[in-house]
This record gives structure tokens, C-alpha cells and sequence, in this order.
DNA sequence: AATAAATTTGACTCAAGAGTTAAATTTATA
DNA sequence: TATAAATTTAACTCTTGAGTCAAATTTATT
């Protein structure tokens, strides 16, 4: 048997899990009223503990912030490497895309766009992931160009223009709100493949 | 003859361009490091001022998020009455979505998207603003879907789709860097259109 | 030359919030 | 029951940056 009965009394994992679900909890906060307007005291109390248990399990904000990004697109990469077998690019893109939507409305991890608030190394290292993640996507618009799937015109523009629509998405999405995330997934991505088709 | 010769010597007239010029610095200054990692100090040197000499044009720096706001959707507003006679609503729609693009990658003006730093007040008045201009545009969706120009489905849907786009431009678009504002309006107003345009 | 407007200088106050600390207390583990 | 981990309490320090002010200086207008 795999399953370990006793993870719920690993301490390491119970701190990693409730690490977790501060930088979680964080980043919905970023997101709802920004970085700057989300004190150390916010973020503790929408978890029920106070700001001096948030300092045992980060070091500091920026930390926070930090993490925030680095889950996001950790979770971005994952379903980057989902290998399956595709008809051509723009089915692939398309696929794709529906999951970052699902991914975005349903886990609660935020899709920050405050990056100016890291510190130097960090912004760096945050906007050379972004530039990763962004050409792996340009390199999928190239392929379905090759096959045909996807029409003319400078992949960038064409990523540029669908991402921006991503990155908005967490700017207005509301769970509790009138629209279901899987609704939107489905419409985001017709939108999005339709932009792009081959005609 | 309307022109006045003596503009430049009206002093009214020249507080209020150089208070606009302000304005625009600062917007330009926030879209770049964002609100809170842009001091008054930054801003006014950016315009080779002192900070004394801001706050003789401006009461705060509420204030000046506020009127950056303001410029916008101002902006957005003339766009949106450019009333001329258009073969359908999907026409209609891409001609605006194309002068929303050139407007904001030529003037100046940057459609900033930190509203949970104004004021409660102004707060409620930039949102009012902004779903004004949503509404317009989401009534231009729905003529599109009437003259059967513009495919089904939820008409909020698409629009948030594609503004989401225009919110993004400010983050990425450097007017000294590789695209042209021309080039992206086209391309963009382009993948916009084939997004929701019908069969 | 006289006046009013525009701007600089530099020092200052004030508030908010990050981050710290030590001691006490609660909760889980063994 | 003994121990270690998790969390609270509450007070504290420090930094940053907004906003103010008064006096001096420069610039434009008449």
C-alpha cells in the first residue's frame, strides 16, 4: 500500500500543506486589492491566525508574492508538459488554454500582474519563467501555423492578445459570482481558437 | 481666424496643459513600476520637477491615479460617439477596438487597472465609469448578434474576452520597442473580430 | 522696474505598515 | 505526563513616503 495513514501527523507535511494555503490565501488577497493594499495583518486574519504565526511559515512579504507567482506558474508548467497526441497546434492550443481557464477559476491560485513589487532578483527570475511559459505557447502557434491549423500573422501578436485575456480573467472572475469557471473555460477557449484559425 | 495667438500666454491655459502633462507622466510612470512603487518624488523628477512643484498642481496623489482614470476613459468616451454609418455591428466593433488600440499605444494615456487604490469614492466613480463603457460595448455585441454579424453567446463574455487584451497592452507595449502601435491595432482589432465574428 | 506666477530648497511632521521579540498559552505527539 | 510545535498577545522599532511649509529664487507679464 502507498497511501501513508500517517500524513496527517507528519508535522513537516502538515507545515508544507498550511505554507500552502498561506501563499494561497495571500494571493487571493493580492488579487482582490493589490499587493500594497494587503497588509500582513489582512492576509493573517482572512485565515483566522495572527500576523506573528504568518512570520513562522514565511520570511517576509515579498516572499509571499514570490510564492504567489512561482505557484501560478507551476501549475501553468504542468499542464505545458500534459503530453497527449494532438490533431495539429491549434487543437492542442485550444486545449490548453480551456485547462489555464479551469485551472485559474478553480484552484484559487491567482495569476499575479504586480511584478514590479519584487524585489530585483526575484522580478527576474518571475519574468524569465513568464518568458519561458510564453514561448513555449508562441512555439505551439508556430506548429499550427507549419500544419495549417493556425492562420498567418507574428506569433506574438497572437499570444500577446489571448494571454491578455488570461491575465484579466483573475481581475474580474468572482467564484461566488454569475458566471461558472467551466462556462468561461469552454467560451475563452472558442474565443481564443476561433482569433487564430486558419481560415 | 479661431486661432488665438495669445495662447501661450494665457495663463489658465498653460496650468491646466501642464497640469494634464502631469497627469500623463504619472500615468505613464504608474503603468510602468505601478502606483505604489512610483513616489511623488519619482514622478516629478521624471518631469524634471520637485515635488513641491507637483503639489502646486495637484491636491494629492489620490488625486492624480484619479484623474489617470479619468483621462481613459475620457478618451474611451470620444472613440465611443465617433458616430459614422457602419454595415453591421461586428464593423462597428472592430473599428472602435482598432481606435482603442492606436489610442492608447500613441497618446500617452495608459489604461491602468489598480483600482483598489483610489479612494472609496472615486473607487465607485471610476467602476461606474468603466461598466458604462462595458455596457456600450457589450450593446454594440449584442446589435452584432441581431444584424447576424456576430456569432452567439453570452455577449459579456466575449467583450471581457477581448478587453482583457486591451488592460494587458499597458503592461507589455513599449512605444520604443519592437511592435508598432499600428501594427498591433490592426493585428489586434483583427484577432478580435474572428474571435466572435459568425460563421 | 514692478508685480505676480512658477519653482526650488530643505527641513519638517505624520501615519501606515513591515518586521521583531519575549513571554504566555494552547495543542498535538510520544 | 513530558516535550515539542503552533499560536497568541501586545508592545516595540524602523523605514518609507505622503504631504506641508516658509523663505528664497527664477521666470514671465505688464
Amino acid at each position: 500500500m502507498d497511501i501513508n495513514v500517517k500524513e496527517p501527523f507528519d508535522r513537516d507535511r502538515q507545515f508544507a500543506l498550511k505554507r500552502q494555503a498561506v501563499i494561497r490565501a495571500a494571493g487571493l488577497d493580492f488579487c482582490k486589492r493589490g499587493y500594497h493594499n494587503t497588509s500582513m495583518t489582512d492576509i493573517a486574519s482572512n485565515l483566522g491566525l495572527t500576523k506573528a504565526a504568518l512570520y513562522y511559515y514565511v520570511k517576509n512579504k515579498g516572499e509571499v508574492l514570490f510564492e504567489c507567482h512561482q505557484q501560478a506558474y507551476d501549475a501553468m508548467d504542468i499542464l505545458l508538459e500534459k503530453k497527449l497526441i494532438w490533431k495539429n497546434g491549434l487543437e492542442k492550443l485550444g486545449d490548453l488554454y480551456c485547462d489555464f481557464v479551469r485551472m485559474l477559476t478553480a484552484s484559487g491560485i491567482s495569476l499575479l500582474t504586480d511584478v514590479n513589487s519584487l524585489s530585483e532578483g526575484n522580478k527576474i527570475k518571475v519574468l524569465k519563467r513568464r518568458r519561458k511559459i510564453e514561448s513555449k505557447i508562441i512555439k505551439i502557434v508556430k506548429q499550427g501555423q507549419s500544419d495549417g491549423s493556425i492562420r498567418e500573422g507574428d506569433p506574438r501578436l497572437h499570444v500577446f492578445f489571448f494571454m491578455g485575456a488570461l491575465n484579466w480573467l483573475n481581475a474580474w472572475y468572482d467564484n461566488s459570482g454569475h458566471f461558472k469557471g467551466e462556462d468561461i473555460a469552454v467560451h475563452f477557449a472558442t474565443q481564443m481558437r476561433l482569433g487564430i484559425a486558419a481560415a
